[in-house]
DNA sequence: GACTTATGAAACGACATCGTTTCGCAGCAG
DNA sequence: CTGCTGCGAAACGATGTCGTTTCATAAGTC
């Protein structure tokens, strides 16, 4: 991915500059991503942000793309957190974590960034298809293991509830100006699964 | 909007030339948002792909910013067709219409494309989030009507019911490579509303 | 402390796109 | 038929971005 990491991937540079470099210019990227997105992104406003000689970026990646793929990667990275508790509990903490990373965060764009770009970027594209496919799939799995459970209503059709959820979330930031407020996703997930008995 | 219209808005130009130039341009307008998206939009492209001389955009409109916002507006204008029938029915027909227009037709991705550029373009958010919401509340309006007639659930939230078919919708086009079948809306109509007695 | 090396700043040529202008031609009006 | 005018093609200067190179400096190693 990245064009020149002096040692393998895992192991350390003797050189700490090496690494800080790569992360200020990475966290730069995410901003750029996030106001301009991807048809928007200059490596010098990049560069200009990260507080980075243009050089160094081409030191340490190939070009735009190079730096946009390593980039998405290592947002890929910091998404976690599945967590405990029902089947219902799980899911209203995914959902709501979803819905505060459309709306609050200083990042509130990258996603939408990464949505646009896909429409018109190949590589984009497979990477975001991809990524996306996994969280959904992990909804669904989970979704069918309450249903199993007898947790949920046994109609419920796992696939359409989750694309019914995450749904109302994409569909209010990207063809709204009102984000959907992360306190109401209970309501939602109690919405589409059904009230609890 | 445009800049040049050597008459006034609804009279007729004598010279047939003039108004076929507008139309070829801006056909080869939605072609290129269609297939590259608001920013990649070239001149020279629209021009080449219209068979028009570039001179001749610039005779009829302003710049980029004139030429995509007449054409947006002359899209909003094709969007049509209520329909008649029962409640039920007239959802079903406006989603099947979104869901094929969405997969089927040469312009794909004109929604895709206007959704994404409306992320990053102030211009572009004004018309879109206008345009979305004017679909969105006559979606919520027929959804109540439903409930005060009685022919839906009393306790269905239009709101939301309208957020969850149309995000459906857009969900499996932006966020996946499957887009949704309009032959199964009527499975989504079915799920959201509740089955008809 | 002496060396090594990554860095920031600046300038560079190459290229693409913009919006303008010019010009000969062809379609239209009368 | 004749004059007019919108047209397509081409070339233009201006601008902005790319990716590269150079160079003195400062931060790192050992």
């Amino acid at each position: 991915m990245s064009v020149r990491p002096t040692r393998g991937e895992g192991e350390q540079n003797s050189d700490p500059r090496i690494e800080r470099s790569r992360r200020v210019i990475q966290e730069a990227t995410v901003d750029e991503l996030a106001s301009v997105g991807y048809g928007g992104l200059r490596i010098e406003s990049i560069a200009r942000r990260a507080g980075v000689g243009k050089a160094t970026i081409y030191r340490h990646w190939s070009g735009k793309q190079d730096l946009v793929e390593s980039t998405l990667a290592m947002i890929k990275e910091d998404m976690v957190a599945p967590g405990e508790g029902t089947v219902r509990e799980r899911v209203t903490s995914i959902l709501t974590w979803l819905a505060s990373y459309l709306t609050d965060s200083r990042a509130s764009s990258v996603m939408p960034a990464l949505v646009s770009a896909a429409q018109f970027d190949k590589s984009v594209a497979e990477f975001h298809f991809r990524f996306t496919s996994e969280r959904r799939h992990a909804m669904i799995d989970l979704l069918s293991e309450g249903v199993q459970t007898g947790e949920l209503r046994s109609d419920l059709d796992a696939e359409l509830a989750a694309e019914m959820l995450a749904g109302v979330l994409f569909y209010r930031r990207l063809m709204t100006d009102r984000p959907f407020p992360s306190e109401e996703v209970g309501n939602l997930v109690a919405t589409v699964l059904g009230s609890a008995d």
